[in-house]
DNA sequence: TTTTATTGATTGATCAGTCAATCAATAATA
DNA sequence: TATTATTGATTGACTGATCAATCAATAAAA
């Protein structure tokens, strides 16, 4: 054989070039050529491994989310109370590689995409649910459900506005202000809470 | 055929035929041909008129954004406190027409369009600036100056952020409900401040 | 006649995807 | 050890399709 083994290595490469070139580029209307380029290789090697520039595209959406899991579950790891895990959780949606300019132009991307293809919006699915779902977790124990609900799909919904308003680089939020703003909301909701709760 | 006085006629009809294509085919990579023929005349037509593609899209989010903005107008002009006028202008951007999937869609491509085109960005910079100013503007009779700042910011985030996970369709929220989160957001955070500054 | 509206036909460029052919590492064989 | 068969890795060249953009020609109004 050749020198084996290469696949994981090329399959890696590749969907590390198509993250950069999308990121820079600012859409996914790249050509498989430009992402072969970047990994190196021949624009014929990477439809040998992918298939088709869809499936391409469907692996390096994939690994957005699955780098953001990982980092969630490190992330939760190391927080013990509920009200710790969900500055956790906002953190983690700050953090630096996920506000990388490219990075937010991809995930704008796949948004976009995601009208188009059903794959893609199954993926985005997946982590606006998770997103939601690790925020209730965390709520419920903190206040009624119905409220934890309400807040939980508030402050999702205020990250991924904060996340996406970043993309526009006008008047840049930092990272700490993005993070500040999301406790405050969380703060402030449950303390209205416990307010009406005891009048 | 050709009557004098086309031009106006036949841009808007353009500009109305690209919103539509570009809504549910959920991207802006779509043909002159494809938005010509929803408009009933010849592709060359739409060259003619607008000179290039690229020209025709961005009359397009202009508009978006023009829509958006006479909207707003008219609600501001409906409510007379402070108060009054920061529901309208949620109101505004749950509006029945900016929730249609095909505007959700378009407003979307257009973000990441952004990142590619300076001018398309310039516009979208526009809206994100207009929607926190005048958030700010009725804010500030209600809070200090820094509060306000902080509140706007937060606000047009979850704005913002509730559009976009609209635009997912996975457990969508009605209008009224997202109107409503948004509204008990900034009586939260007007609660907290109030509080606080009276301990 | 001059101007405006309109189109069909065409061009040139860009790309995704295919394919036949080459390269090189290894394992089996002699 | 030397030879050979096998096969994953890799590419250059090509194809077919798609599109934006152009242009020359025509038809109707002014």
């Amino acid at each position: 054989m050749p020198k084996v083994g290469m696949e994981p290595l090329r399959r890696k490469a590749l969907v590390d070039a198509a993250l950069r070139v999308i990121g820079d580029h600012g859409s996914l209307s790249v050509t498989m050529s430009e992402i072969a380029r970047q990994a190196g290789v021949s624009p014929a090697l990477a439809h040998h491994y992918f298939g088709s520039k869809d499936q391409l595209l469907i692996e390096t959406i994939r690994f957005l989310l699955r780098r953001l899991r990982d980092d969630t579950v490190t992330a939760l790891r190391a927080a013990d109370t509920p009200r710790a895990r969900l500055s956790a959780l906002i953190r983690v949606n700050f953090q630096a590689d996920q506000f990388a300019p490219a990075t937010i132009a991809a995930w704008l991307a796949f948004y976009a995409e995601a009208q188009r293809s059903e794959e893609t919006r199954r993926f985005l699915v997946i982590y606006a649910r998770r997103l939601r779902s690790n925020l209730l977790a965390d709520l419920k124990p903190l206040c009624p459900t119905d409220a934890a609900e309400r807040i939980a799909e508030g402050a999702a919904a205020m990250i991924d506005g904060l996340y996406i308003r970043q993309s526009l680089r006008s008047a840049p939020i930092s990272i700490e202000a993005s993070i500040s703003l999301t406790e405050d909301y969380i703060n402030s909701a449950l303390a209205a809470l416990a307010k009406g709760q005891t009048p």
